[in-house]
DNA sequence: TTTGAAATCCGAAACGTTTCGGATAAATAG
DNA sequence: CTATTTATCCGAAACGTTTCGGATTTCAAA
């Protein structure tokens, strides 16, 4: 209805007029002209869905939010969306989003999108150590770029943050500051960002010959870094490692350790220092302020765009991959390791 | 390719299958049979775009974030989207996100949606109260639902909370507590969630017949509460009220209210109350835990599109809304009111 | 037996786009 | 002046679906 209608008002043919809006090179500059003009002012815009029936492709990309405990409101994702989002509308894709929790219901979600042609690709993130969305979509040979990356058997697109380089450097800030006992709080399931963050604080600890036993495990919410700061507490017996620090897979963690340890009226940054990962908004507004590390999601998501559009390109997935780095903001939730462990004495105290 | 597949393999008409599968009457019980059986060897899915194309609608609904500063990495917006994400798909509808930060570009994000015939309809949250969307998609004609509602000329569908209710109680809550001056942290520019949630305090007090002067103006982020509580803390000279208590618009706000108070000293709940609005997954475990209220995120988004389908389905929009209730959570950030200000004996001390 | 209704099926057109393979006219080369 | 290229244009088909308006067969009522 809407190419004939240009092409009727103009009195030209249907491809002429398609041609001409399209680029093509077998159009008059006159004539391109005056089917801009005319497009311009009856505010021709394409039917996608025709559009999609003829070329075959949907122009659209799924993204699918892991919810379910603890995923469903992580602020990492919305500034992912508010990211891919325009840079996604600027390529002239669209984005579906859906949600549905890890497991069956997860892979239902983006069978969907795949059986019902909606996309033409994918943007990936949480990603799983044996994430079964990758085997799933290169099984049918759908595209996607990944934030972060897990062990997988044939490679992929991916931008990751170097969470090994930067918790290995928090670490080591840690000793620097005289600290012997560094927990660490992971969060459960294979999380790759997880998984990479341990792996800096495993580095750090064994370069310096430390003990690498106090690692906890929790959801990665504050609830969970609550429980697992009273696990560690509870931990803490004579001929243990005397933990003076602990340093959080996630600021949603690191909060739950600050908020456990006020209750004990232990004070972070003086008998316990902590560190978070991520520098939500919300971070530099705990008591005391969070010592974190800043990782570019933003630019993450831009990122992942460009190598999408890449890959729809042709371009070979296994040949791009970006890791970004990360850094620290040091604020007032660690600091220099009190002669004796605060821990220990709080230990002695309470029955 | 794929409904003349079936066709040719059971030597039926491309009508007869589309109709076998579209559960018309004119197809015997045994075709239908065959056909769903031929369908589901295969794994028939119908290609969107022609249905599209056909139908000439679009079978999804368009969400657009407002990003831009405090707006962009807001915890509703990642619940809502959760709510929405399975219940729509339940009902056969794609969701298309975008993002815009509120003005011309966020104009451009909708007619983009429209214009390109993206979307049937549209899912609008973060209301304000004369919002430049509901006057062009009401133009357009395109149906909506909000959430949340402000003052506009045509009536439409929309869900929101009864901010204005429980803001009163949690307000006669401290008054009851004592407090004769209790300010109010609103949010800028015309936010209808913050101008219900101030009606709610304005409301409470000039029932005690108590003064409605405090009142602050900030970002709805942590930075912005930070920095109206330091503009509360300035406005304090003897022959003011005398601020004993603080109701934030939003959680986030209240967080920064909390960090300010932190660095002077004074203890929340014991020297100024707080009460925050949200409840989001942070504020059982700021210090000290927010006293706030809870808002159901989750239900308003299905009711939304349970709204949606009504519509799309021939209701009129004028008559669909829902006004859901909030309730108080009772923490730890509020209490009973000291008897001097602590306020005023700190700008006593400090200079 | 005839007639009409009911049950079941199907051909063809249409939705709006892109593209293949020419067609026509003008310009250039021989 | 003819032959060939070049510049523009266009008809028709195709993508996969739904639906309109019959067509055919079957069956019961008259």
């Amino acid at each position: 209805m809407s190419l004939s209608r240009i092409s009727l008002h103009l009195d030209l043919s249907i491809t002429t007029v398609s041609r001409a809006l399209g680029g093509h090179a077998d159009v008059s500059a006159t004539t391109r002209l005056r089917v801009e003009a005319e497009a311009l002012r009856i505010g021709y815009r394409p039917h996608e869905g025709a559009r999609r029936l003829r070329k075959g492709r949907a122009d659209a990309v799924g993204l699918i939010l892991p919810t379910g405990i603890g995923r469903f409101d992580d602020p990492f994702f919305l500034r992912l969306l508010s990211a891919v989002g325009p840079a996604l509308a600027e390529a002239g894709l669209d984005l579906l989003v859906s949600s549905a929790p890890p497991g069956e219901a997860e892979l239902a979600a983006y069978r969907h999108m795949v059986e019902g042609r909606k996309v033409d690709a994918f943007l990936l993130a949480r990603m799983r150590a044996r994430d079964p969305r990758v085997d799933y979509l290169q099984k049918e040979a759908v595209p996607f770029v990944a934030h972060g990356r897990g062990a997988s058997r044939h490679p992929y697109a991916f931008v990751d943050t170097d969470g090994t380089a930067v918790v290995a450097q928090a670490t080591r800030r840690l000793i620097g500051f005289g600290h012997r006992g560094i927990a660490f709080i992971a969060a459960v399931g294979d999380l790759s960002f997880s998984i990479a963050r341990e792996a800096g604080w495993r580095l750090a600890l064994t370069e310096a010959s430390l003990s690498t036993t106090a690692i906890f495990h929790a959801e990665p919410t504050e609830a969970g870094g609550f429980d697992a700061m009273h696990a560690l507490l509870r931990s803490v017996t004579p001929g243990n490692v005397h933990v003076s620090a602990v340093v959080c897979a996630t600021d949603r963690m690191a909060v739950g350790v600050l908020h456990a340890l006020a209750e004990t009226g232990l004070r972070a940054g003086r008998d316990l220092s902590v560190i978070g990962f991520d520098d939500h908004a919300f971070s530099s507004h705990t008591a005391p302020p969070l010592t974190t590390i800043a990782q570019p999601i933003e630019a993450a998501g831009r990122r992942m765009v460009a190598m999408l559009k890449q890959i729809l390109a042709g371009a070979e997935p296994k040949t791009l991959f970006e890791i970004m780095p990360a850094h620290l903001i040091a604020r007032a939730s660690d600091g220099p390791a009190a002669e004796t462990s605060r821990i220990e004495t709080l230990k002695g105290q309470t029955r």
